[in-house]
DNA sequence: CCTTGAACTCAAGTTCACTTGAACTTGAAG
DNA sequence: CTTCAAGTTCAAGTGAACTTGAGTTCAAGG
């Protein structure tokens, strides 16, 4: 209603941890909203604050910003989220973890196999060439899930919280 | 000994399953080497296989080029690698594939721990705020291990395999 | 009014692991 | 000798998710 409760983006920057050129680019990619004050500068809504921990959340299970958008855009309008809502999204985060594991539970299970042999060859090595997928076709194989990766998490800064 | 089993390009690409521009890659990151014919084109010792399908792996497993690198540079030379050799090396995959595993359960285990509430709040969500790392700092801790990707493997091309 | 800090825009840069394109050469077959 | 696939180099492009920099403006305090 009154204008009174919007956040500007320092504070909304400092409360969600992110990085405000993060919020800017999140505004750009229409995943937030922000209104503009008479000046040009963004005012954000408090409901803002929750649509960046569910960003936030979802990213950490590993999904795009695509994907986010899309489950965002799935959340009928500005309304607060209901718990069958929650429900349906986090079965299907639950699924996402589920295959992650299983994937490298299969890498790991691949690896233990391999430990005995001291093989690594190209055409036996199931973890070299693991054919899940694509296995068809005669020579190396070389597909495999890929939802790997090791960095730390990017660097955050500018605005960001210390 | 002989000149004879020098493997060229193509075939080496064929075998191994990796793109002719991407073995080119490799040489100039120094993951691989190859001696050149008297016209200039590349010629490359049978080994070269093994350690592809050794790059392949590690990187199945999650590993960064530059950590295969450095991995490959801690195989003594051009010799052939030995049982231990390849037991130290499998060890430490092992523990990378039971760290990453650790961190999707703790994220499961976690979001589990949510669907009951509906929560998402920005300062009590295990899931939006996985206080593991730098949980000290007052607000959004906003870090967890990020060891997750989704995309298919990207697109492989050129003189590859079809 | 002046200063300072926070915000603004827009373009360009970053990282990783390659791929693509342009322009040219090699090598084997016919 | 001609032809053509396969090879060469080097620079630039790709995509994701932001960050950085330059140059400018806003908002609040003194």
């Amino acid at each position: 209603m009154d204008a009174q409760d919007r956040i500007p983006m320092g504070e909304v920057s400092r409360r969600s941890g992110f990085a405000a050129s993060a919020l800017r680019y999140y505004e750009s990619q229409g995943l937030i909203r922000a209104e503009r004050s008479p000046g040009g500068q963004r005012t954000f809504r408090r409901s803002v604050l929750r649509r960046l921990a569910f960003i936030r959340a979802a990213s950490n299970i590993g999904l795009s910003l695509e994907e986010i958008r899309a489950e965002l855009d799935s959340l009928p309008a500005e309304r607060t989220p209901t718990k069958s809502d929650w429900h349906r999204i986090s079965r299907h985060w639950r699924n996402r973890l589920d295959e992650q594991m299983a994937a490298l539970e299969r890498l790991r299970d691949g690896l233990d196999s391999c430990i005995g042999c001291g093989c690594l060859s190209l055409k036996h090595c199931g973890i070299a060439n693991p054919g899940d997928v694509a296995a068809g076709s005669g020579e190396g194989a070389a597909y495999l899930p890929r939802l790997l990766r090791r960095d730390p998490l990017p660097r955050r800064r500018e605005t960001g919280p210390t």
